[in-house]
DNA sequence: TCAATGCAAGTGTGATCACAAATCAAATAA
DNA sequence: TTATTTGATTTGTGATCACACTTGCATTGA
C-alpha cells in the first residue's frame, strides 16, 4: 500500500488528512498578498526581486513567478524600465475601483444573503463582538487587526455566494485597493472615528432577514466610506499643494 | 545624447515611437492567451511546460512564468498533482461565467454607451458589414475569423468604457470562457446558424443613440445566447448518457 | 489471469549562472 | 558651477542543472 489515494476500506489512512505540499512560490505569493491587503507597502514603492527574495530568505526564483502572479492581477504594476511597484493612488482609479466593488461585491452579497445557513450567520454575528471588544480597550491603534478583522468578516459572507468566479474577482479588487485602504484607515484612526462596525451590524441584520437590498445597500455605504474620506483628503491636499 | 528618453528639444525623437522591447515570457503569455480565448486548447487537455516550450521553441522558464500567471487569473487550473490543465466545462461553471459576464460586462457597456464618440461609433459600425461579407460567401466554416471579428467587436466597446478596472476583469473572463464559446460556435455553425450579427445591429444602434439601457438588454441577449445553447445541448447529452 | 512490486522515463520546482539593460556616482570638460 | 560622460554596481531575463515527485510500463509473484 504506497498508493496516496487514502481508501475507505484502510481504516487509518482514513482519519489521515492530505499534507498538502505548499510550494515556496505559494508561501511567497500569500505572503506578499497579505502585505498588499494589509497596505504594509506604500504606493509607489518599487519592489525588487532580489530584495524581497533577501528578505523572505529564498532565492529569485519563487519571487519573480509570485510577482508576475501579481502584475497580472493588477495588484503591482510593471513599469516600461521593467522595474515593478506598488501603483500609486491616483483620484481616478480610486473611482474606478470603488465602482467596481460596488458592483461585485454588492452581487456577491446579494446573493450570500439568500444562501448563508444559520450556522454561517452566526458566524458573523459573533465577529461583531470582537469590534466591541476592540472598541472597549481602544488604548492603542490596533490598525492590523482592524484590517484582518474587517477582511475576514467580508470574505466570510462572500464565500457564502456561491460562485467561484466573483470570489476571485473580488480578492483581486481587494488587493488593488490594499494600499489605499491602509491609508484611509489611519486617517480614520487619527480623526478619532468611533463605530467603525456601524455598517456591518446593519449587514449582519440584513442577512438575517434575507433582506438583499439592505444588505447591498449597507455594503455599498460601508466600502463607500473610506473612499470618499480619502477622496476629500486628497482633494484638500491637491487643493493646499496647487496654492502654495 | 545617448539618453533613452525621448526630449521635446529633439524633432526627430519626437516623431519615434517607442519601440517597446517585448520579452519572450510576453509573447509566451499573449499566445497562449489567443489559443485560450479562440478556444484552440480542449477543455481538461493537460499542458506540460515541456511540451509547450517545444512547441514555442523556447525553453522552459518562460512557458512556466507565464502558465503561473494563467492560472491566477483562472484561465488555467492547477492540479493536486502539480499539473495544469485548462478547466473542464460544467454546467454550474457555466452559469457562473455568465452571471457574471452578464454583471461586468453589461455595466461596462452601459458606461461606454455615455462616452463613446462618433469615430468609434463609426468604428463598431463599420465591423457590422465584415459580418454581411462573411454571412455571403459562406462556402466555409471560417470560425476563426468569426471568433476573432467578435472578440474585436467586443473589446472595442468596453476599451471606451474608460475603466482600467473593469477591462482586465472582462479579459480574464473571456479567457475562462474561450475553450466553452468555441464549442458553442461550433454547434451553431453546425446547426445552420445564420445571423449571428442580429444583437450586434441592435447594440451599435443603442450605442449611437446613446441608449444605455438597451445597449446592455441586447449585450445580455448576445452572450447569454451560446451558454443557454451550450446547456440545452449539455443537458441533451447528459440524459442521453443516463438513459444509456 | 490478475494484482502488486520495482524500475525507468517524464515533469515541476528551485538554485545558479551568464548576459544585457538600467541606474547611480564619480570624474571630466565647458 | 553646471552639464556631460564614463565606469561600476544593480537589476531583470533567460538558460541550464539538480532534485523530488509522479506516471507508466514491464516484471514478478500468487
Amino acid at each position: 500500500m504506497q498508493k496516496a489515494t487514502a481508501e475507505k476500506s484502510d481504516p487509518i489512512a482514513a482519519q489521515l488528512a492530505p499534507v498538502g505540499r505548499e510550494t515556496v512560490q505559494d508561501r511567497v505569493y500569500s505572503e506578499l498578498r497579505r502585505a498588499l491587503i494589509g497596505g504594509l507597502f506604500e504606493p509607489s514603492q518599487i519592489l525588487t526581486i532580489r530584495g524581497l527574495a533577501d528578505a523572505l530568505m529564498t532565492s529569485t526564483m519563487p519571487v519573480r513567478e509570485a510577482l508576475g502572479r501579481l502584475i497580472t492581477e493588477k495588484a503591482l504594476e510593471a513599469l516600461p524600465n521593467r522595474s515593478v511597484r506598488v501603483p500609486p493612488i491616483t483620484l481616478d482609479r480610486m473611482d474606478d475601483l470603488l465602482r467596481a466593488r460596488i458592483l461585485i461585491e454588492g452581487e456577491a452579497i446579494a446573493l450570500a444573503a439568500t444562501r448563508m445557513n444559520s450556522r454561517q450567520i452566526a458566524t458573523i454575528e459573533g465577529m461583531l463582538g470582537e469590534w466591541d471588544e476592540m472598541r472597549a480597550l481602544k488604548h492603542k491603534k490596533d490598525v492590523d487587526r482592524e484590517v484582518t478583522l474587517n477582511q475576514t468578516f467580508h470574505f466570510e459572507i462572500y464565500r457564502a455566494c456561491g460562485s467561484a468566479v466573483l470570489i476571485p474577482m473580488i480578492e483581486s479588487l481587494w488587493l488593488q485597493s490594499g494600499p489605499c485602504i491602509r491609508v484611509a484607515i489611519y486617517a480614520f484612526s487619527e480623526a478619532g472615528e468611533v463605530d467603525t462596525a456601524h455598517y456591518h451590524r446593519t449587514i449582519v441584520k440584513a442577512i438575517a432577514t434575507q433582506d438583499a437590498k439592505e444588505a447591498r445597500d449597507a455594503l455599498v455605504a460601508d466600502i463607500s466610506r473610506p473612499f470618499t474620506f480619502l477622496r476629500s483628503k486628497l482633494e484638500a491636499e491637491a487643493k493646499k499643494g496647487l496654492s502654495a
